[in-house]
DNA sequence: CAGTGAGCGAGCTTCCGCTTGACTT
């Protein structure tokens, strides 16, 4: 079917949205979506002309072409062009680029700008229709030209001194930055210790009636002696109760969902990744449940208002309904759609899988409760004399007057505060004589500043103005990628700590074990993260500098306000920038973290560790030029950091391959690969399994176990052959049965019996569509 | 991810922001 005379298109950004605008403008509209950006700089010679004034070159890229032919057809056949990309920036670059590359007439193009996607927003944008903002699109070419000189030139710094394919950005570097400083914050943290006491009192009101009440020592004692003398002038005191305040108090809901809230709530309420959860959210928004995902604003629709209000009626009774538009107040946000709210909060629940029911719920709970009342409590703080001591105990009570938004939604928090014992607190008077059930004073370590997660880091990102809602998940897969972050989960220690125990007048002490340091999906800064971070921020401090994005973001606006010409923006960032990056290349050193551990007390000579080309490596003695003896070398163990091993460590490293003896007349070797610790005999190869055989212990009957275990295994792995094609084999792997045919591997459908398979079934699966499918995506 | 434990050296790698594709005639 073909449309007929179309006499208005709209262009959009996004499908879901044009499927949505097209509703409400009726037949007489057509709206189509460009994808996002449909042109972008020419990859040959940085796509920018810097002999010409910085003239950038761009092109169509190839998975946009076709969009481009298309739109380029209904453009021909429209009386009037709107173009409807987002209010902002980008949006507007957008725009201009589709009024080029489409070759639009002026007097048939009008821009037209909503941030929500309303009736009588959208009919009252197609009044007041307006021309493309030059000035905010060379706003935008700076900044896209900025980036890729940014990074089309750094990079290559790295390929050059520290190792090929790496990468370097204005925002990818200073999150590795974020990380890397982080950890060494945590590595040079001290560990120090102090005591508070927590005392348990009771006593009688003058209806004879016994209460009980804890406090806690307004001072912490920095050790075990300070503790134990203020348990002792405990002994004998009187415990008076000082004064008691009552204030109110209260608490207010967070403002509804951004991109980066929405990643930090279901990152610490349902561990999601931020990957994960946007694309959730993708098939929610595409789905019509949710409004648009990626957004900086914290603004609702006066539509969202009412409905939201009605909700909380309805559902909570009227005061619980506290109608309120928040303001946004994030750097360098651009506003250009509303918050993230279902698109009809009277739909309380939506089909779907599990986590996109999980996910709409939490955006649902967020956005209701940012519309209700404030929490209201009271907090009573009492201050306890303690006769013999300077010191006092202070007991805190809190009471909900009103639950408000409490009861339908309370925000996660990235700090695991300890408890705290706030509660009911009994009726107490001033000058009330309280009776000492037992006084604890309970050894605390300090805790050393967290590591971040990836919605943590996006949380900082966002604080400091850098990079957008739509790159915070792609930002955080690069720079894994690029192997500079690994995101793990560390075991967590044991440690001792005292409880010392005033009971009548006995104190007693007690030392007990704890749990610390336990990370989970933590983000930990790996070598090559370490070493291009120290690179980069020794030579290109301004570019590292925390602040730099919010500078360059100032001169953006001067340029989107006309202030500002942008060539001349950019050519007095390029030309130090470039004269730093020719400079650096001559004078820098090849960069791989060498350092010195020590001597090596069999040898005298110094053990060096540093990154060589297959990975972080230890060394003992100096690579002399033309000298006969050869250091000797050994690669670290997975989990092993160059910042942090030890001369222990490193040597340790030495004492493999290890001879384990002999097993059926040939020797068995114990070493580490590639893939980790092995056993070697009689020329193959036998894993060690992980977390369990440690290769510098290891015995020989325990490595006899291993291959005769392997052995078995082995047997087992072959299911069926065909003697009439011996390219395929039916086979038992690690992940269960498969088909092995000529270097590639094949799935078995579910349902099937993998010994029961003939050759045909076999070439079946090999050659189904979903198969071939999958391998061309996995190139 | 499907089973390894080597070592030549050509050619390529890379940025940040918008957005979802994918398949015939």
């Amino acid at each position: 079917m073909r449309l007929s005379m179309i006499d208005n298109l709209v262009i959009v950004e996004s499908p879901a949205k044009a499927k949505t605008i097209e509703k409400i403008l009726g037949k007489e509209f057509h709206v189509t979506s460009s994808m996002g950006h449909i042109r972008d700089l020419s990859k040959k010679d940085f796509g920018i002309d810097l002999k010409n004034n910085y003239r950038p070159e761009y092109i169509v890229p190839d998975d946009k072409k076709k969009i481009v032919s298309e739109l380029k057809k209904l453009v021909k056949d429209a009386k009037m062009v709107w173009l409807a990309s987002d209010e902002d920036r980008e949006g507007e670059a957008i725009a201009w680029h589709l009024s080029q590359e489409l070759k639009l007439d002026p007097a048939k193009t009008r821009r037209i700008v909503f941030s929500e996607i309303t009736k009588n927003a959208i009919q009252s944008s197609i009044q007041n229709y307006r021309n493309i903002d030059e000035n905010l699109v060379n706003a935008q070419q700076a900044r896209r030209i900025l980036d890729r000189l940014v990074g089309f030139e750094l990079s290559p710094v790295l390929w050059k001194k520290v190792k090929p394919s790496l990468s370097a950005g204005r925002v990818q570097s200073v999150a590795v930055r974020l990380i890397v400083e982080r950890e060494r914050e945590i590595i040079n943290f001290k560990t120090s210790s102090s005591f508070k006491a927590i005392g348990t009192f009771e006593y009688k009101d003058g209806n004879n009636k016994n209460h009980q009440l804890k406090a806690e020592s307004n001072k912490k004692f920095n050790d075990k002696k300070d503790a134990v003398t203020f348990l002792e002038k405990c002994i004998g005191s009187t415990f008076k109760v000082l004064d008691v305040t009552k204030k109110p108090s209260k608490k207010s809901p967070s403002p509804p969902f951004t991109t980066s809230t929405l990643q930090q709530e279901a990152s610490r309420k349902l561990g999601f990744s931020v990957a994960q959860t946007m694309s959730i959210a993708q098939k929610l928004y595409e789905a019509g449940f949710i409004s648009y995902m990626r957004t900086d604003s914290v603004n609702l629709s006066q539509f969202a208002l009412d409905s939201i209000e009605k909700v909380i009626k309805k559902e909570f009774g009227n005061e619980y309904a506290h109608i309120q538009n928040y303001i946004t107040k994030t750097k360098g946000a651009q506003e250009a759609h509303e918050a993230i709210r279902p698109s009809y909060v009277e739909k309380r629940e939506i089909e779907g899988n599990n986590s996109e029911k999980r996910l709409y719920d939490l955006i649902w709970k967020r956005t209701v409760a940012s519309q209700m009342s404030d929490a209201q409590f009271e907090k009573t703080i009492a201050n306890i004399e303690v006769s013999k001591a300077s010191e006092k105990f202070v007991a805190q009570g809190e009471v909900f007057k009103f639950d408000g938004f409490l009861k339908l939604y309370i925000e996660s928090s990235d700090e695991e505060n300890e408890e705290e014992t706030k509660g009911l607190l009994p009726p107490l008077i001033v000058n009330q004589i309280l009776s000492p059930i037992e006084i604890l004073a309970i050894q605390r370590f300090s805790i050393n500043p967290p590591r971040y997660t990836e919605a943590s880091l996006v949380k900082k990102l966002e604080e400091l103005g850098i990079g957008r809602p739509s790159t915070y998940a792609p930002t955080i897969s690069t720079i894994q990628n690029r192997g500079y972050v690994i995101k793990e989960d560390r075991e967590g220690k044991q440690r001792q700590f005292i409880t010392l125990k005033l009971k009548g007048s006995e104190i007693t002490e007690l030392s007990q074990l704890e749990h610390y340091g336990k990370e989970k999906a933590k983000l930990f800064p790996d070598n090559i993260g370490m070493i291009v971070n120290d690179f980069l921020v020794e030579y290109f401090k301004e570019i590292l500098d925390f602040n730099f994005t919010a500078r360059v973001e100032k001169e953006f606006d001067d340029i989107a306000s006309g202030k500002m010409q942008w060539t001349k923006m950019i050519d007095s960032f390029y030309k130090p920038f470039h004269k730093n990056v020719e400079n650096t290349l001559e004078v820098s050193d090849y960069s791989k973290g060498e350092k010195e551990l020590g001597i090596d007390p069999v040898s005298g000579k110094p053990v060096i560790v540093r990154m060589g080309r297959y990975g972080p490596i230890v060394q003992i003695g100096e690579n002399v030029a033309h000298s006969e003896e050869k250091p000797k070398y050994a690669s670290l163990l997975k989990g092993q950091q160059l910042e942090t091993i030890t001369l222990e460590e490193a040597l340790e490293l030495f004492n493999l391959p290890r001879k384990l003896g002999d097993f059926e007349g040939k020797e068995m070797i114990v070493s580490i690969g590639r893939f980790g610790p092995y056993v070697r005999h009689d020329a193959k190869f036998y894993s060690l399994k992980k977390d369990v055989d440690d290769p510098y212990k290891i015995s020989p009957e325990r490595a006899i176990e291993i291959i005769v275990d392997k052995r078995e295994t082995d047997k087992n792995r072959i299911i069926k052959t065909f003697k009439e094609d011996p390219d395929i084999k039916i086979l038992n792997g690690r992940w269960g049965p498969y088909i092995s045919f000529k270097k590639l591997n094949f799935k078995i459908p579910k349902g099937s019996e993998p010994s029961s398979l003939t050759r045909e079934d076999c070439l079946k699966i090999i050659e189904s569509p979903q198969v071939k499918k999958k391998q061309r995506n996995n190139k």
